[in-house]
DNA sequence: AATTTATGTCAAT
DNA sequence: TTGACCTAAATTT
């Protein structure tokens, strides 16, 4: 699921495998056509991501930026074979010899289903597929976006001031609060519900019934569970003793999670049964009885 | 072969 | 608060 620790492993993944080379970069679907003729042939100076965005940035001073909303999924060809980050897709395969053409840059599949952009290096391939947003953008335009985002708990830069500020004041419920990208960047359905069952807050709770003490608390558990999240290329909250299987590994799906998606189940502490509602579109998920604060 | 599912954001009601 | 949007894979007919 590509909450924010995805898009932190893609931009690690770009600046590793891409950093410093020049790509080949085409639109095979067509739709990004115009947008990939303002990048091709460039070198690839900067990879960063800032909440679910990732940013692109090259040697001509343009930017890509890709949101990979619903869907979006990017899929790679190079030394550590054929994977993907993002929306679900086919698992990994052991890595292939890659072919290489007389240029150095390496032979790409024909292209499968409809990739929006394709880049093709000297040590790999990228095709994305099923972006919300994809588009090319000037510094102007990437601070644009970055100045709506509140801070990435990810970033050096991150201040949780700022997101504090917001929260003390607000009527609304922490549990919205943490799901708008102005307020925490990088937060999904996931990271939401997991990290209020651990900081035992009660969702429904406006922000301001909120403290500074347990919004630091907050906030350090989701710096940990994102951090987690990017080793591990994938979300799991559970502490060891709260697991059916305490020492399986890879840790089974079904104990990956407190309270995400096991309505109705026993809580892995208390036994109460996990309530779900709908809050805003979304389904949230909370233990009634560990979170009654 | 058709329908459902999965997940995030935004514009229109 | 609801629907539109982007795509592929899983599930049901």
């Amino acid at each position: 699921m590509p909450e924010g620790h995805t898009l932190h492993r893609l931009a690690t993944h770009f600046a590793k495998t891409y950093g410093g080379q020049r790509l080949r970069v085409s639109s095979p679907q067509g739709r990004f056509a115009d947008g990939a003729r303002l990048i091709d042939n460039r070198v690839l100076a900067v990879a960063e991501a800032h909440g679910k965005h990732l940013f692109l940035g090259f040697d001509s001073g343009a930017w890509l930026r890709v949101h990979l909303g619903l869907y979006g999924a990017w899929t790679f060809g190079d030394s550590e074979g054929e994977h993907s980050l993002g929306a679900p897709r086919q698992g990994n395969s052991e890595p292939k010899r890659l072919e290489r053409g007389a240029d150095g840059f390496v032979v790409a599949p024909s292209p499968t289903g409809a990739v929006r952009v394709r880049f093709v290096g000297r040590s790999g391939w990228a095709d994305l597929r099923g972006p919300a947003a994809c588009e090319v953008i000037d510094v102007s335009g990437k601070e644009a976006v970055q100045d709506r985002l509140g801070p990435d708990p990810l970033r050096d830069d991150a201040d949780p001031e700022r997101a504090w500020s917001v929260v003390a004041k607000s009527r609304t419920t922490i549990a919205a609060l943490l799901m708008r990208q102005d307020v925490i960047a990088g937060i999904g359905n996931i990271y939401r519900a997991e990290s209020l069952f651990r900081s035992g807050i009660e969702p429904h709770r406006p922000g301001r019934a909120v403290d500074l003490t347990e919004w630091e608390v907050l906030w350090a558990d989701l710096t940990a569970l994102l951090e987690d999240g990017v080793r591990d290329g994938r979300i799991i909250t559970t502490r060891p003793e709260h697991r059916a299987q305490p020492t399986a590994r890879p840790v089974p799906r079904s104990d990956a999670f407190y309270v995400c998606y096991r309505t109705g189940e026993p809580c892995r502490i208390c036994s109460t049964p996990i309530k779900a509602e709908e809050l805003a579109g979304r389904t949230l998920y909370w233990c009634p009885q560990c979170q009654s604060q």
